[in-house]
DNA sequence: TAGATTGTTAATCGATTAACAATC
DNA sequence: TAGATTGTTAATCGATTAACAATC
């Protein structure tokens, strides 16, 4: 049985900015960061920003706030970022050469270890330090490099021939940068993320605004 | 007085994947596509498909669904979708250069007219056809083109600097796709595209998932 | 001590889902 | 006509927010 409960989808999705902010505290030199400052550094609700940290299971100080180092060690235990992931980029164009690039994600223990095109071009190239192979060495290659992740950065209509690929070459989690709908076999988790409807907002906010309402809705 | 309610965040964000489907509906040739159909291909419940498309105005017809060209219409009315919308993209890194060459975004009206780089070896090149500019002339290039949308790759630590010089610049929508929670006046509008959230979402499924457990949160 | 902040329990709010009449 | 589908109203569910006691 685990012990955090399924979905708590939001909360999730905040942890990494509480994290951000935590270690820039440390760079700081606090020893505390209060749930307070949390929240006006992030137009919060301090209320939220505690509810969303007892989720970690982290335990704050009263008039301190949360110890620095142990909340740090919290969020990425929690995210389970205190581990190194390999993970696979599939289309190595911009986007894909972006995500490879991002230094977040080290910092988070994810670590593209190669890259996958269908491009000869592109092959034999590097894309932040790691190969790139020919899409059609994609089963052993990752058969022998053992990884679990891909980031799908290939156009839309190849998506789902490209994905079903990855889950037979054993691939379990796909982060996809596609506006397909991914269909996966049901122990293959796939997270979506959609450019259109983050547009769709942005063009809904301007809208707002432009009706002099306000709204800060993310 | 607007005719559209304030927020309603999540069913915005499902919208696009309507259009796409319906798009996909009207090259087929079909004249209605169902709200059941819909919420099979993106597995949703249909009661949902039907209460988001409700807010666009739309009006189906029982045992047929939605006509298709009046969906299309309906969606792309209600998201600002239809009329064109020129923006500039600050940061043409690798990030900058995907998402001006982004397809999608010329099908929502959205045209990248010009990207501005603070990296001389950038400057003077080209982004999927528009020219590259100094940062340095931010300012009169967006008075004189009249951009009031930019898109921000640029690295986080440059973010709020950036960002203080396009509102200066009469920028009034921003896409921000680094990590800074910027600081702008209540008159500019702000969409943070957010990758580590995104990210701490699919290692959180991962995590769910390995413990056997079922959900398919998005 | 006084007061800022945490953490818990309850209330509110908004989104999703259910039920079902209307209709083509 | 029969039956699939829409659209509305009500119920449920989950997330946010409020209230407040505990505590450093």
């Amino acid at each position: 049985m685990p012990r955090f409960k399924v979905s708590y989808a939001p909360s999730v999705r905040r942890l990494p900015s509480y994290l951000l902010l935590a270690k820039q505290a440390q760079e700081h030199g606090d020893e505390y960061i209060s749930g307070t400052l949390i929240a006006l550094e992030l137009n919060l609700e301090p209320i939220q920003v505690r509810k969303d940290l007892s989720i970690t299971g982290i335990a704050g100080k009263p008039k301190r706030g949360y110890p620095v180092l142990p909340l740090i060690g919290a969020i990425e235990a929690y995210l389970n970022w205190d581990k190194r992931v390999d993970a696979i980029v599939v289309g190595a164009g911009n986007l894909g050469s972006a995500l490879s690039g991002f230094p977040g994600f080290k910092q988070h223990g994810l670590y593209i270890v190669a890259g996958f095109d269908a491009d000869p071009a592109k092959v034999g190239g590097r894309i932040h330090g790691s190969p790139v192979y020919p899409i059609g060495e994609l089963a052993e290659r990752v058969a022998s490099l053992g990884t679990l992740v891909a980031i799908l950065t290939v156009p839309s209509a190849n998506a789902q021939d490209v994905a079903t690929t990855l889950v037979s070459a054993g691939i379990k989690a796909i982060w996809n940068f596609t506006n397909a709908k991914l269909k996966v076999p049901d122990d293959v988790v796939v997270q979506n993320e959609d450019l259109s409807s983050g547009y769709a907002m942005l063009s809904m906010k301007r809208r707002i605004r432009s009706a002099l309402l306000s709204d800060d809705a993310d």
